[in-house]
DNA sequence: TAGATTGTTAATCGATTAACAATC
DNA sequence: TAGATTGTTAATCGATTAACAATC
């Protein structure tokens, strides 16, 4: 199996790997050493070791046996699975905290280390439209559509109050966007070639309070 | 089964909880029904309708053949599953813009819809500390573990820069939290006891690369 | 060589979906 | 009553882990 092959890529082996790639990442940063294991790796994120070696074959990585694998080239194997080095634009909406979070992330100029490259920005609030936001200009609502056919982008973040998402998902699937990462509380309709990811925060919340009660109940 | 049964309460399940919760606040306040019936939950947030049974079962709800379920019943119950009246005060510590939003959600005097109550921020720039963010004072990193543990703070969330955070998790477990929650990109090392919940966003990022990356080299 | 590690096949485990009796 | 919907048990599906041959 090698790198192009798609057989396998389930959403939790692809964020697995996402979570290898930071790690490695911080290892040639910080660390000594030039080598990695994939128990030692599975250690070090409470992954089992078989499920890393199986991730890792997803991208086409081969080790050695006894000597383990190279961080430089795990990391190189991960950034062409992840296809990072071909940065693809997204237009942000929605200008509020989360948005200029997001912003901050993805929009400086030499540093997109996911490949994602944020070009423009939108909001339908006059005071902040026209502003520069980390580099970002900041855009009236009604010309997602057009400039997004314009500009061939790839990405649309919606980062907007859950009233107003669909209508600024359906206004970037017409814009002709490929995927839409919706980081608002609700659950999109969108065509089935759309690729959807969602981030929605809140349900980390309630993870954690579930958890706390569970405790709490538990020692009644 | 009833709501405090802790049995069959997976992330998974807690997570879809979550959703469930969200989508029903949002029909009382906009739709003109009092009723649902799992198969309509189902189809709106595209969810088997008997996963949705399984897990509304989870908090002790139950529904009449034929009529289904109210939508008031069903938040009562959901609330009280996650424990969501009995708020949870937290800390939270590195207030960039990630921070900031996730102060944004959580600080409001009288709005705590997850039950999550953040009273005081931590920062270790000197042109932060002082300041008044969301209405919440922020305070110097080296307060923490004394003030944690004098507030008895449960929940601790962690939005500082990788090389940070596990130094702020030890800390914050020093200070006696229950929970943390963690926004950086990095696995934390924490006693067994404590419940840990990673919000790491650009695994979304990774995967929407992936997708992206398959459809490309699909179609060659 | 011996031992550590890889990569893969088989077994297990858990989550989802199907089937169906109960009932309003 | 008949039909829709609930709630649960059984079957299926997919993801994780165990076992093991290959090999450096």
């Amino acid at each position: 199996m090698d790198g192009q092959d798609l057989k396998g890529s389930t959403v939790l082996s692809i964020k697995r790997l996402s979570r290898y790639l930071t790690h490695l990442r911080f290892l040639r940063k910080t660390g000594t050493k030039e080598g990695f294991s994939a128990s030692q790796l599975g250690r070090d994120l409470c992954i089992h070791e078989t499920q890393v070696r199986k991730d890792l074959a997803l991208t086409g990585l081969e080790g050695r046996p006894k000597t383990g694998h190279s961080i430089e080239e795990a990391i190189e194997a991960i950034e062409k699975y992840f296809n990072i080095g071909d940065t693809s634009e997204a237009f942000l909406v929605g200008v509020g905290h989360l948005g200029t979070a997001i912003l901050g992330y993805h929009s400086r100029k030499n540093s997109h280390p996911s490949g994602i490259k944020i070009v423009a920005a939108f909001d339908n609030d006059d005071s902040k439209i026209g502003k520069t936001i980390h580099g970002i200009k900041v855009l009236a609502i009604d010309k997602i559509t057009d400039l997004s056919n314009r500009m061939h982008i790839s990405i649309g973040i919606i980062c907007t109050p859950p009233e107003a998402a669909q209508g600024i998902a359906d206004m970037l699937v017409e814009g002709g966007v490929k995927a839409i990462w919706n980081f608002s509380p609700v659950g999109l309709t969108l065509p089935e070639s759309i690729v959807l990811e969602n981030s929605d925060i809140e349900q980390g919340a309630a993870f954690l309070k579930r958890r706390l009660t569970e405790q709490k109940r538990g020692k009644k």
